[in-house]
DNA sequence: CTTGACTCTGTACCTAGATACAGAGTGTAG
DNA sequence: CTACACTCTGTATCTAGGTACAGAGTCAAG
């Protein structure tokens, strides 16, 4: 039933809810690959469709796109180098759980200051993000940082 | 005892682990002060090394330089506005929740590849990136995409 | 068989976030 | 007082990730 009414660039695009001229962006990235042509349209399949939607997702939560290619290589290889293929992802993983715990520090500075700051009864010395991201981050502070300036 | 030894430009990027040109940039973008000058130098502040290095950090979780720079403009005009700035952190606070449970959800997906694709036993039929991400997302299926291709 | 929507290739342009460099001035150690 | 490291302003260049044409071809409805 895809036969009748192919996959054009557009009706990708749209489905994917990108701009046409995205879509052959990633193609000259080879994100995607090149598609058949009949008499010089391209026509795409639905999995075309879930990859690009895949592309977006991952973007939103922080890969580059040649991120995304590397991960989207491991799927099409996969039988052929499993082990080289887990330990990227293991790796991944690592990087995305240090993140997690970063974003989850962000958080609690920000709780901290609107505590503080949003608060009209403290006086305005207690109300600093520096001071608030230092305490969740340590390492904004100068103090670990000897001897440039004076010594 | 800062005094005898100024912070020049030099000294603040060492500092903050960042070029001299990163450091200037910011300035023009107006995202650290211009500071006061002696005989043409700029001279720093230890809040200035604090600051950038803030700043990094900040950019590692995901802030654009634009909304870094709104965090502190809030952070020296909190008395005018506090109930400004509490609003604006909390409307920060969800979103980075947010991105927090999609991080959380890839790192589901991408344990759930690593385990079949990265195991020898599996049938590379189960071994789809696409299809992982896909049961926890719910995003990219072309099935919530009704009669783009054939009806 | 024309008209309008769509697609093709190729190249140019855009924003964010730097990074590099030219040409001139400064400041300090030897 | 010279040499060298450093700084200044201003402009140009770079990467990532698109976005926008121009000029030509294709396809489908009326």
């Amino acid at each position: 039933m895809n036969e009748n009414k192919p996959i054009t660039i557009g009706v990708l695009a749209k489905a994917a809810n990108v701009g046409v001229e995205t879509i052959r962006f990633y193609q000259r990235k080879a994100i995607i690959e090149q598609p058949l042509k009949t008499n010089g349209f391209r026509h795409y399949s639905n999995e075309d469709i879930r990859t690009v939607r895949l592309v977006k997702k991952l973007q939103g939560v922080g890969f580059s796109l040649d991120e995304i290619k590397e991960l989207l290589i491991f799927d099409h290889c996969c039988s052929e180098s499993r082990s080289v293929v887990k330990h990227k992802s293991l790796t991944k993983i690592e990087e995305i759980k240090t993140q997690i715990s970063e974003l989850q520090a962000t958080v609690k500075a920000l709780e901290v200051f609107s505590n503080t700051c949003g608060s009209n009864q403290i006086a305005e010395t207690n109300c600093h993000l520096l001071d608030c991201f230092e305490n969740h981050w340590q390492c904004c502070s100068t103090d670990n940082a000897p001897n440039l300036t004076g010594e």
